[in-house]
DNA sequence: TCTCTTTGCGTCATTTTAACGTGAAGTAAA
DNA sequence: TTTACTTCACGTTAAAATGACGCAAAGAGA
């Protein structure tokens, strides 16, 4: 009998899909490859899992060195099995998103990409592998999971206006959601904190600034959107 | 430069928590190991990926070698890469949940296992390798499934009244729900149709018979469970 | 016929939601 | 200073959903 790890195994990658917001557009970052397969395509970053490595792990060695971020927030997606997927041969990925505020971090192409960018996920090239399915789940994810969880936040700044909020959402969500109404449910929720700071320099009236409550407790808010049928 | 496949990869395995309901209890099915590691302990149904297959593949062959079933749902869970959770070394788990009904299949342990048996979910045995840990979150992937998702029917025959829906709703909730208005949200969102048939030979007034009404619109209910807080 | 249990339908007070009104705060131009 | 304009913050109201019950019909057995 062959010792256990001499068998043939598939190997093992981690796809991550980056989460951007800024001037209120919703972005992921791509990666323009150097190399075979998918030369000069779009891809989404990843890299292979190291032996030693937990997936977090990978996640972290790819943001650092391919993108120069750390300290994000990252959530493990859904695993990838079509046997196609990569004509290199055998490839599992593990897809993971990430949630990050660009204004915190200058984003840079690895040694291994030609180019890095961050694109509106409305207008999104065409994607290598199984990138763009991919994606879309993790699309899918973000907007169901920002309707009950607090993860909005974690694309704003620290502090923030119950304005920008709300604009953050309606981005996410393509559509509309009533101003009067957000704000009453999101402060009933105590989903933040109001700062007493107010946002200076506008050209209207100034509005206060908030921060996350980190005390929330889950699952106590529900933001609604109208079911399209 | 290597080819491509001549690196060292973790193994991948699939782990497979198959949930049964009977006799308003609700169950695991476990597999008492033959070999080490592990020898004699309960442990979740489990295989390797081969190379040319898919997740689901190896689930149902899995489910048919193991326990002589198949045709069941199946949904992804989470994959699980804690490096020590396997004595053999650096296996990544995907694990699956399937949804069956007990009464349609006649479990039988492979020739790899002592004995298959079900376990109310309540009164589980220590288990081996992160098994318990996968265990905990299927179990809440279905709780939190079931109340906006139909999945329910999975669990029951084919024919069902509301009254056998509501204590399943019950029992995985583990929570009391008022019979009637869990009447009236399961059939104001059309989540059932009303065969017109009799459950007979019971001793009281005789229950119609429902069937699981498969054009409903996705997230067209959605069962309440008071939070503890 | 009477009793007991389950089933199916209904009522009602309370809470939540969606839609929208309005005055205060602030800037800029008259 | 006054006026105009925009955004912000807080209300109001009608409709819908929810939770907590009441009750009579159906069926089995005494």
């Amino acid at each position: 009998m062959k010792s256990f790890h001499e068998y043939k195994n598939p190997s093992l990658a981690v796809d991550l899909v980056v989460f951007g917001y800024h001037d209120n557009t919703l972005s992921v970052l791509l990666l323009n490859r150097k190399e075979e397969p998918f030369k000069d395509c779009w891809t989404l970053p990843g890299g292979f899992l190291q032996m030693e490595e937990t997936f977090l792990g990978t996640c972290s060695r790819i943001l650092q060195t391919k993108l120069g971020m750390d300290q994000v927030f990252l959530e493990q997606l859904y695993s990838f099995d079509a046997p196609d997927r990569d004509p290199r041969g055998r490839v599992i990925a593990v897809g993971y998103y990430a949630l990050i505020n660009p204004a915190k971090f200058n984003v840079v192409a690895g040694n291994m990409a030609n180019d890095v960018k961050w694109f509106n996920v409305r207008k999104l090239p065409a994607l290598g592998f199984d990138h763009k399915h991919i994606f879309k789940q993790a699309l899918q994810r973000l907007r169901s999971k920002i309707q009950y969880y607090p993860v909005g936040f974690e694309l704003l700044d620290e502090l923030f206006t119950i304005t920008e909020l709300h604009e953050l959402y309606e981005c996410i969500l393509e559509t509309t959601i009533d101003r009067r109404n957000f704000r009453r449910k999101i402060l009933d929720a105590a989903y933040v904190i109001n700062t007493g700071l107010k946002r200076e320099g506008l050209k209207n009236r100034h509005p206060e600034l908030y921060r996350f409550n980190k005390q929330l407790k889950k699952n106590s808010f529900q933001i609604n959107v109208p079911t399209e049928s």
